[in-house]
DNA sequence: GGGCGCATGTAATGAGTTACATGATTGA
DNA sequence: TCAATCATGTAACTCATTACATGCGCCC
C-alpha cells in the first residue's frame, strides 16, 4: 500500500512519532493524501509489528510521552521494494465528480451552471491554497507540483463545460 | 455514494440487470470508474431495499433467469438529490503514483528513468485505449473526454520528469 | 469434451473512517 | 476557567474486494 511507502519515506531521514506524522501529511501533503490519525497509528503498529520500524518512548518535560520511529534494516528493504513497485505502476485515477457530469443533462441547464460554478469555486480555492504551500526539499515537491498542475487543468476543463451548457 | 448515482443514473433510461450493469461499466466506462460484480449486486439489493428500485424476473429461452431493474418514485428523488450534491462538490483527486515520485530521489537516475519510462509506456496504452472507445450519447460522453484530456496532461508531466531526471 | 459466456450469489477479509475516550499542558 | 493543543488509542462500522460456488448453453 502506498501509505506505508509514505510513511517509511518520511521516516527514513526524519525520525517522527505518530502524532507528528499525521499532523505533516495532513497540513503540507494534504493535496495529495489523507490520512487520519487512527489510520496512521494503526500502519505505525502494523509496521511495527512485521518489524520495519522500531519505537523508541521519548518523553518531553511533562507532556505526554510520544513514540518515536526509526526504520530498520527491514524497514529499509520494505521501502526500496514499495517505492519500486509504485514507480513502475500507472496507477488510475478515478474522478468521483464526473459521475454527476455524466449526468449532468438531466438537469435544466441553468441549475446545472448554478451548481457547478460552485464547484468551480471551490476548486479555485484549493487552487490558490495549494499555490501557497511552502516548498519541500528535494522531490518531496514533485508531489505539490503535479497537483498544480492537475487543478489548472481541472479549471479550464470545468470552464469548457460551463461553457457548453451555456450554448447548449 | 457516487456508485449508486452511477447505477441509478443507468437505471433511469434503460432498464438493465446486474450482470449487464457490471459489463456496461467495466467496457464502457473503465477508465472513470470500476465496478467489481459482488459489488454491482450488493449496491442494487441495498437499493432495492430502500426501495429506489424494484426487480421483475426476466427469462430468455432457458437462459439463467435474470432480475431486471427499474427506478421508483423514490429512487428517482434520491438521484437527483444525488446527482445535485456531486455536482455542487468538488471531489479531490488523489494520485498514488505521487507517493513514489516524492521519493524517487532515493534512487540512482538511471533506474528510476527505467521504472519511470514503463509507467509513462502503460499510461501511453490507456490513453490509446481510451480514445478508441466509442462515443456515449449526451453528457455521458463529458466522462471520456475529460480522462482523456486528463491523461494527455499526465503525459506531458511525465515527460517533464523523465526530462528533468536526465539533466540532474 | 472442454472452455467460455451468461447470470447469480455467499463468505471472509481488508482498509479506512467515525465516534468516542483519556489526560496533561498552554494560552486567552 | 475554558478552550485548544499535544499525544495516544479503542470499538464499531462501512465500503469494497477477493475468492469461492453454482449451473446451464454455446461453440469448437
Amino acid at each position: 500500500m502506498e501509505r506505508e511507502l509514505l510513511l517509511l519515506g518520511l521516516l527514513r531521514h526524519n525520525h517522527m512519532h505518530g502524532y507528528e506524522l499525521h499532523e505533516f501529511i495532513n497540513r503540507d501533503l494534504a493535496s495529495c493524501t489523507d490520512l487520519k490519525k487512527p489510520t496512521a497509528y494503526y500502519l505505525l503498529d502494523k509496521m511495527a509489528a512485521k518489524g520495519w520500524i522500531t519505537q523508541t518512548e521519548e518523553q518531553e518535560g511533562s507532556r505526554p510521552p510520544r513514540r518515536v520511529y526509526q526504520l530498520t534494516a527491514e524497514g529499509e528493504a520494505a521501502f526500496q521494494r514499495l517505492l519500486r513497485e509504485n514507480l513502475v505502476a500507472y496507477h488510475q485515477a478515478r474522478f468521483a465528480g464526473d459521475i454527476g457530469l455524466a449526468f449532468v443533462d438531466a438537469l435544466e441547464p441553468e441549475e446545472a451552471r448554478t451548481l457547478l460554478q460552485r464547484r468551480r469555486d471551490t476548486l479555485a480555492g484549493e487552487l490558490a491554497a495549494t499555490r501557497h504551500i511552502p516548498l519541500h526539499h528535494g522531490t518531496l515537491q514533485l508531489v505539490i507540483e503535479h497537483q498544480i498542475r492537475h487543478l489548472k487543468a481541472e479549471l479550464e476543463w470545468l470552464d469548457e463545460v460551463l461553457g457548453r451548457l451555456s450554448v447548449d
